[in-house]
DNA sequence: TTTGAAAGTGTATTTAGCACACGAAGTATC
DNA sequence: GATACTTCGTGTGCTAAATACACTTTCAAA
């Protein structure tokens, strides 16, 4: 059996959760339209499986020390058995009837620092909405989603929310981040509250600059 | 690669949580101590890993509709480098250099009502006290201590502790399951109030009997 | 009838969850 | 320099859940 890893890799632009995507290479002899992935890959002969995630996260960017988090197993026997999968393997894999298996992860990058690498192994990447998926390649729509449910679980277990927002950032955003992945609203007071309990962020000695109102405080991760 | 799901057979016996092992067969030629390890097999060519866990259970036991739950993928190329391990793997696989990914799950099964099967494709069976494994085969010892900190967590969130009692059963039992599971002692009338307000149990019409002290009302799941 | 052993039950206190509104601090415009 | 605009930052009361804690009841056995 073939193993790969597929990264649910998502960012946050300060107003939608979004998936990284790539645009799968087609075949050059056929011409039907791309479709679109998770970036993955197989598992190297001697690498673990952190490993290999690691690998596929930093063929597609410069950044280092990702939140990186296995969250499932996907080992349907007919996973990856439709048409234009089929000939995507049969292009780019050496044994492409092989059964393939795939560890799921999901990362989260800061999408202000993020820069896709030029010479990426893969086609274009895109990001898109996470609550605007188109049709993907292979079962990549349930390994999205159930990507989500994980950071929504974890979000809410481990306050790992400003892994996705830049060294500094305020509580407006952070709480606007949380009211996108739980996909809904908060109260602010109580959200500050229950935030700095938990005292998994400390309060710069600094302030915004350059907004047009009232600048908020700054904060970074404890 | 190879790849195997293992499964983290969990059983109660209203004293102690215990994991199910299995002696492994050694190799005729070799006059080793044997090693013990955790149920477990190669996914076959057309089985999902659902399947395959299943398969693994119903070749030790003939109880059906047991619960299973993944909990993690463990893909260390070393993770099988042991002497013993490879000695085993030598005699008994058919590519015994061939690295192996194995899927954990873990599964509850009501002792009371475990018979291991007579034709069991492996060796003995034991049950062994889950805070008290010997040495196992593997990164067995590893697996089954993940697969705890998982059931911990499942029973603290979706109750799922009648699955490892008999069809009925007094609360006081399912106090003790979790204490032992949780590794810690909880109030009774707490305890009680709070399994009671999530509505997972129902009350019997029934009482224990044939105990030499006031005897409890049973209670099965809802 | 007494003893032993676990069952079953209520209350008071503390802590977390939730709803809710307004003055303060900046920038831009006139 | 007054006004308008925008987001920031804060506190209180209410309700629900979490925790601590001890005595009476029911049965079997001696």
């Amino acid at each position: 059996m073939d193993v790969s890893v597929d990264c649910v890799v998502f960012g946050f632009d300060n107003d939608t959760l979004k998936v990284l995507l790539i645009e799968q290479k087609q075949p050059d002899t056929v011409h039907l339209k791309t479709q679109n992935a998770v970036p993955g890959d197989l598992v190297l002969d001697n690498e673990s499986l952190d490993e290999a995630a690691k690998r596929i996260l930093q063929e597609l960017t410069s950044l280092k020390g990702i939140y990186l988090k296995q969250f499932h197993a996907f080992g349907d026997p007919n996973r990856v058995r439709g048409l234009k999968d089929q000939q995507w393997l049969r292009t780019f894999r050496v044994n492409p009837e092989r059964r393939v298996l795939t560890i799921g992860y999901y990362s989260l990058v800061k999408l202000s620092e993020f820069k896709p690498k030029a010479a990426s192994f893969a086609g274009k990447t895109y990001w898109v909405d996470v609550y605007n998926i188109p049709s993907l390649a292979f079962d990549h729509n349930e390994i999205v989603h159930k990507a989500l449910l994980m950071l929504r679980h974890e979000l809410m277990a481990d306050h790992i929310g400003f892994e996705l927002l830049p060294e500094k950032f305020t509580l407006s955003q952070l709480q606007k981040l949380y009211e996108i992945i739980l996909d809904k609203k908060l109260d602010k007071r109580n959200f500050r509250k229950n935030i700095l309990r938990t005292e998994t962020v400390t309060a710069l000695e600094e302030k915004q600059q350059g907004v047009l109102h009232k600048p908020a405080q700054l904060f970074s991760k404890k």
